[in-house]
DNA sequence: ATAAACAAGTTTATGATATAAACTAAAATT
DNA sequence: AATTTTAGTTTATATCATAAACTTGTTTAT
């Protein structure tokens, strides 16, 4: 009745990191923290925890001298991303 | 763009037990053992904060001899899981 | 009648998690 | 040259979810 939810994604941040990586080709770190709203150190820690998992590629680089750091999806981790909703939607029924 | 989800429904056990109980009029302990799978200590652990938030009721009685605890989502519990159920759908958009 | 098993929970302990605070290193600014 | 800013990482803390152990009382079996 009620499937077991993907922890990883069970994440108020990581969650939200996902469903943005989800909707654009890559992302940079500044931008995650922004459309967050998450701590610098906070992110850090996330996104290190979906990389991990297979579920975002991070690649470090530099944007000019400055050091930048790029996520992206995969497709792993869009796979579950919508398997997650689609068991979370089994639990939100009555709640219009 | 992402609405700060309520960390006393962001739980999987807590969510499911709102969820069961805003489909119906009331539920027992055990029915929400069954229900949800979760182990009796967690769920009267869930229970209790749920009914301290203020988002159930907690009963007890007695079914015949033994003991019985039914549970009843309140007015302000149902707002609180409608909200959350909007809130939450911010962050699936791209999922599908 | 009494011992064993079961019912319905509660309390306590533990391990994981999210988050923030402190820190690092380099670049840009004054 | 000193200060501030950028872009993060590492460490510490406080909370949380969960399971394990315990409690209280009730059936059931001997």
């Amino acid at each position: 009745m009620f499937p077991k939810l993907d922890p990883l994604l069970h994440s108020e941040l990581r969650l939200a990191i996902i469903s943005i990586l989800a909707g654009v080709e890559e992302a940079d770190f500044n931008y995650l923290k922004e459309q967050t709203g998450a701590s610098s150190g906070n992110l850090s820690v996330q996104i290190d925890k979906l990389a991990e998992a297979g579920y975002i590629s991070i690649e470090k680089g530099f944007k000019g001298k400055m050091p930048r750091t790029t996520c992206k999806i995969t497709s792993s981790g869009m796979e579950a991303f919508r398997s997650y909703v689609k068991a979370l939607k089994k639990y939100l029924v009555a709640g219009k």
